[in-house]
DNA sequence: GAGACTCCATTTTTT
DNA sequence: ATGGAGTCTC
């Protein structure tokens, strides 16, 4: 294979058109530029919709076609696989085979086990490694707490493990971890902790995620010669979505990038949009992209402006909301689509109401001749995909979830893996716990604590440990002749593993072991589909001609089991949707609390509630044709009601590109004929009494569609009026009736405005006038 | 070792 | 509301 892309690549020069590459072709300026700058560091600022992936796969394809570089000695970087496939597929659509010897083109973390493989010596793990995942990484963090004696109820595995990958993310060793945050957890003990957790990992030969770019940092700074080396080797290096990089990600590129004496390395390209960096609760650092001109001097910064995707109105809008953001390095995009339909903004009265409402929409373009799977609902939190599932059942709309749960997260699989990476790694301690009693093989919790104990005493595994039992005469009858058989079965498929394949292994693997045999006698309902996904397994693993590499691509690949299907409406969360773009567009529950996420505002402030602007930025744009934005007066949020406010988001819409949807009446309260004193009106009233916050033009807007409609509400003035602000006949603690919400308890008093908890309503935000005393 | 019970948290998600 | 996890009981 090498022989290919080696003649490939050593093909003298690009086919020419007219004086220059083809591929040049149809590239706007900035665009051309992006591609015929390689040398020196490069910023390639990318809008949404601006033609990046062409303009970044293009730059690739004139490295490799013009001899600048060989496929091995290019370095590209992305954050998911599916990034990569795209990239590597795109490549090699313009330079054919040579795209096969990129080694080096992937997401950071599994570039990061090939290296780390390489040298895994120096950070004391064999090339055999394990990569485990989240769910064993809190198993195993767990165990630490246990074993440092800290009280298991305050202290979660969880907690450990989300704290230990912060340190991660920000490339911190246990030794580097500054000394004052050993007191973030556990008692003061959180750097000991962190530090008992790596070496459980050296004992176990394992790495998590955080350690595949860790290690390499290490590995890195203290062998200068192997550093050098990759110096030598990359001569080209690409980052894409580079505001998504954390700290790890950033120095990981910094030391591959450059070495002191200035003399190798340089030539950086980084991609990315600022706007787009809605990953900083995963450790993210937007500060990377930000910063990047001071990183590398001399860094030419080309800004992709020109959008493709969307029509103005569109545009407009996203580009009104994120300029509310100051942490941002500035683009404008532009387009020369011509001018389409405003954004379109509507308020309903519940979540129920939204979902009916869009999917009313949905259907009368279905009627106008769209396909269902040009449309896309795009929310903030996933339990609001609920009612829209919902809804989409009873109007009998196909529809398609992008996200949830993952074929290799699922406990057969999991189960299955774990005996295939015994099979490779005996140590692997965390596996052998998995399923040495599974299927049952009479350990009951006393061997296990026996096998923990000589594993202790012994500084060996637990495979270990159970080896040394066998010796002795501790395990007796039954447990021991069970264990002699699993010691065998597992030096068998150790064996059987050097010469079959690994499909067939794990075949073999799980008949033998009566893990097959085990969900075949389950009375359990979902057994047949496990079987089913058992032998997906099988089939998948035959795909691969070692068992290292399936294992590597089980750990590093999230495989989602949903087969992407046409015709089908799309329903997934922001985040999920970063990326892709669909003529229609649905931005549901656009409301103070779920968006921006109160959460968020509340852990990170300013910084919060910017990347919950940016989140929105990321929604409007992803549309093409049509965005509609909606938002709701009260919603259900873990079985209890709230009521809402409309984002501030809204607000920042810019009134001539947005219609206001005209339901008859006031964001459609009307034409349900509320009761003057529901909780819709109580907002209105609230929200202008309270003046300066809310009159923006999305609220008088939406106020002045309100008034207008066919439908006045009942009684508004008197409302008004019955609410000026004034003493309130409540006070805490006192029970109150609500004709709508019925009996509550008055939680908080301000003014006339009162907080309070409902028996069955939850709590609320009400005016005085339409409480009475209960 | 299964079934009933309580308690709990519940934004976003990749690798 | 709801599901998961951990605990308790038979």
């Amino acid at each position: 294979m090498p022989s290919l892309s080696e003649r490939a690549a050593a093909r003298p020069s690009p086919a020419l058109v007219g004086g220059e590459p083809h591929y040049l072709e149809g590239l706007n300026p900035p665009q051309r530029e992006a591609v015929l700058t390689t040398e020196g560091p490069v910023l390639m600022l990318a809008g949404a919709g601006t033609g990046k992936t062409r303009a970044l796969t293009t730059r690739l394809a004139h490295i490799l076609s013009t001899g600048l570089a060989r496929p091995w000695e290019v370095l590209c970087v992305t954050f998911t696989n599916k990034a990569a496939r795209e990239m590597r597929e795109r490549i090699g659509a313009l330079v054919g085979d040579s795209v096969e010897g990129m080694r080096w083109l992937g997401t950071f973390h599994s570039i990061g086990a090939q290296i780390l493989r390489r040298h895994a010596e120096v950070v004391d793990l064999k090339s055999s490694f394990t990569i485990i995942d989240t769910d064993d990484q809190v198993r195993l963090c767990k165990q630490v707490i246990e074993a440092a004696g800290l009280d298991e109820k305050r202290w979660t595995g969880r907690g450990l493990a989300g704290l230990i990958d912060d340190w991660k993310n920000r490339g911190l060793t246990p030794d580097e971890v500054p000394g004052r945050e050993a007191h973030e957890f556990g008692e003061g003990k959180a750097i000991a902790l962190y530090r008992a957790y790596q070496a459980r990992l050296v004992a176990l030969n394992a790495a998590d995620f955080g350690d595949l770019l860790v290690h390499n940092l290490t590995i890195f700074r203290t062998k200068p010669d192997i550093l050098a080396e990759y110096h030598r080797r990359f001569r080209y290096l690409m980052v894409d979505e580079y505001q998504d990089t954390n700290v790890a990600q950033y120095l990981w590129l910094r030391l591959l990038a450059r070495d002191d004496e200035g003399k190798t390395g340089g030539n950086v390209c980084v991609v990315g949009d600022d706007d787009q960096s809605i990953y900083g609760w995963r450790g993210a650092e937007v500060e990377n992209i930000l910063r990047f001109e001071k990183d590398f001097p001399g860094a030419k910064v080309i800004r992709l402006e020109q959008n493709y995707r969307s029509t103005p109105s569109i545009l407009a809008a996203a580009s009104a909301v994120i300029a509310n953001n100051e942490d941002r390095l500035g683009k404008t995009l532009f387009t020369d689509v011509p001018e389409g339909s405003k954004v379109i903004l509507r308020g309903v009265w519940d979540g129920d109401e939204e979902a009916r409402v869009i999917c009313d929409d949905i259907e009368s373009e279905q009627i106008k001749g769209r396909s269902l799977s040009d449309m896309a609902v795009l929310v903030r939190a996933s339990f609001q995909m609920r009612s829209f599932e919902e809804r989409f059942n009873t109007a009998g709309i196909p529809y398609q979830v992008v996200g949830g749960p993952r074929f290799y997260e699922r406990e057969e699989t999991r189960d299955a893996l774990a005996y295939l990476r015994l099979v490779r790694n005996p140590d692997d301690d965390l596996s052998f716990a998995r399923i040495v009693n599974k299927p049952r093989r009479g350990f009951g919790d006393k061997a296990i604590q026996m096998l923990n104990v000589a594993s202790r005493m012994n500084g060996t595994s637990l495979t270990g440990a159970a080896r040394f039992l066998l010796e002795t005469s501790e395990l007796k009858g039954k447990a021991k002749s069970a264990m002699r058989e699993f010691l065998d079965s597992l030096d068998r498929w150790a064996d059987a593993a050097k010469d079959k394949r690994p499909g067939d292994l794990a075949e073999l693997v799980l008949e033998e072991s009566g893990y097959t045999d085990f969900w075949k006698a389950s009375k359990n309902a979902q057994a047949p589909g496990k079987l089913e996904n058992l032998k997906e397994l099988v089939n998948a693993a035959s795909e691969f001609d070692t068992l290292e590499g399936y294992l590597d691509h089980v750990a590093l690949v999230s495989e989602r089991t949903s087969d992407e299907e046409s015709g089908q409406v799309w329903l997934m969360t922001l985040h999920a949707a970063k990326g892709l773009e669909f003529p229609v567009v649905f931005l549901p529950g656009w409301e103070e609390e779920l968006f921006p996420s109160g959460r968020s505002l509340d852990e990170k402030g300013k910084d919060g509630l910017e990347e919950e602007r940016r989140l929105a930025y990321v929604g409007i744009t992803r549309a093409r044709e049509s965005c509609r934005i909606s938002f709701a007066a009260n919603r259900q949020v873990y079985g209890r009601w709230q009521s809402a406010l409309p984002s501030r988001f809204v607000d920042e819409l810019p009134e001539e590109h947005v219609d206001v949807a005209s339901e008859p009446g006031l964001y459609g309260v009307a034409a349900k004929s509320l009761p003057s004193h529901s909780q819709f009106h109580d907002l209105v009233v609230e929200r202008t009494e309270s003046g300066g916050g809310y009159d923006t033009p999305g609220w008088r807007r939406a106020q002045r569609a309100g008034r207008s409609g066919k439908a006045p509400i009942e009684g508004s003035a008197t409302l008004i009026a019955s609410s000026a602000p004034g003493q309130s006949d409540f006070e805490r603690d006192q029970r109150v009736f609500h004709q709508k919400f019925g009996t509550g308890t008055v939680r908080r008093v301000d003014g006339n405005k009162l907080e309070v908890e409902f028996d069955h309503a939850g709590l609320k935000k009400v005016i005085g006038s339409f409480l009475s005393a209960a």
